[in-house]
DNA sequence: TAAGCGTGGCA
DNA sequence: TTGCCAAGCTT
């Protein structure tokens, strides 16, 4: 993508305008795209990084049924902040989303630039963008995943997107093709994201036939849109052993609180340990946290991919005496529901729900 | 610059 | 089943 390219921006002249008729008759029906308040634009941004649309519009309603405005979201407690979070990912979204909520009620409002939005915890060059165009009609274009692999099969450009130097040359050549009525402007990247996300995806075939820009694109031309973008390859997952104990006592069950940084930040845990330990290996390390081991239930294995590592667990439930460390908390069905457990722990958090309803 | 940071859908 | 990877940001 060579800004200086005139066959390249030539091209790119002539795509607003079908691309905007297009997204006018096409355009999915999602919720953020009624509004032009900057708070609900904001919060579909964060959601929506690196995460599918159809698995945040129930988090999305329920987050601003909860948190209507800036100030109650800025006003809230962690607990109930990560428990509407719980199963999305990327926690520390919703954690900078707070800290950002507590900046702009202190600011008196939002910031209505490019700039003054970048200044905020968790919004980077892309979400800076997005808000700036769609919230306050600025000529920002936002450049995504979606984006960059629109206008790479379009310039049949093959540098790797994964350098921050291709992003930044498609976001100049946007820039000079950007519309510039304020209704165009807020839609624009909207649109090029429409068609990425349902002409031009990801790991399929482009679907041209559909393509209201079809004529103008190099890829489809020279036939090589499907081997676009070119992205580097990543590097592997490590797997990581642990076993975790399903520690049950006078019909509550033990989480724990994970470290605040890292993997999995604050959220609850049920106690593990590293390694796959056998029934008598685990029943040493429950007594070893102080416990007395009543009885053994079940054992229960389970695996967890996240992108870079891997989760094999092997978990055991188990009924027990004592008290444990203090970092234990006892919980019963309602003090479990009340707290954010992510999804690695999905298989035992199901299992903990059935043994204490059942009790 | 590279690595850390979640989850689930789909080919 | 396995691998890819989605409306990225932070350090």
């Amino acid at each position: 993508m060579k800004q200086t390219d005139s066959t390249t921006e030539n091209l790119l002249r002539t795509l607003p305008e079908p691309l905007l008729g297009w997204y006018r008759e096409n355009a999915r029906d999602l919720p953020w795209r009624h509004t032009e308040d900057p708070y609900r634009i904001w919060v579909s941004e964060i959601m929506l990084q690196q995460t599918r649309v159809a698995a945040v519009l129930g988090y999305y309603a329920r987050f601003l049924a909860v948190f209507p405005t800036v100030e109650a979201l800025a006003e809230t407690d962690e607990e109930l902040l990560m428990k509407l979070w719980e199963g999305l990912g990327y926690y520390s979204r919703a954690r900078n989303l707070q800290k950002a909520a507590r900046e702009i009620t202190a600011l008196g409002g939002f910031p209505d630039t490019y700039d003054g939005l970048l200044a905020l915890p968790g919004i980077g060059d892309y979400t800076a963008s997005a808000i700036a165009a769609a919230a306050f009609g600025r000529r920002e274009p936002a450049v995504d995943g979606n984006v960059l692999r629109v206008m790479t099969r379009l310039t049949d450009c093959h540098d790797d997107i994964s350098d921050p130097k291709t992003k930044r040359a498609v976001r100049a050549a946007l820039a000079e093709v950007m519309p510039e009525e304020p209704a165009d402007i807020r839609i624009f990247n909207q649109a090029m994201m429409e068609l990425g996300a349902t002409v031009c995806g990801p790991n399929t075939a482009p679907r041209c036939d559909d393509c209201p820009v079809s004529g103008l694109c190099l890829g489809r031309q020279r036939g090589t849109a499907e081997t676009l973008p070119v992205k580097k390859t990543k590097k592997e997952r490590r797997v990581e052993e642990k076993t975790v104990l399903l520690l049950k006592r006078d019909g509550k069950i033990a989480l724990r609180k994970r470290p605040k940084t890292g993997l999995l930040a604050g959220l609850w845990e049920f106690p593990n340990v590293e390694g796959t330990l056998d029934e008598t290996a685990a029943g040493a390390a429950v007594e070893a946290m102080g416990l007395s081991v009543i009885d053994w239930q079940s054992r229960l294995t389970a695996k967890h991919i996240f992108t870079h590592v891997e989760w094999h667990m092997t978990g055991y439930a188990l009924t027990v005496r004592g008290d444990g460390p203090a970092e234990l908390e006892w919980v019963d069905a309602a003090g479990l529901a009340a707290r954010s457990v992510p999804s690695a722990f999905a298989r035992y958090y199901e299992e903990a729900k059935r043994e204490l309803e059942m009790k």
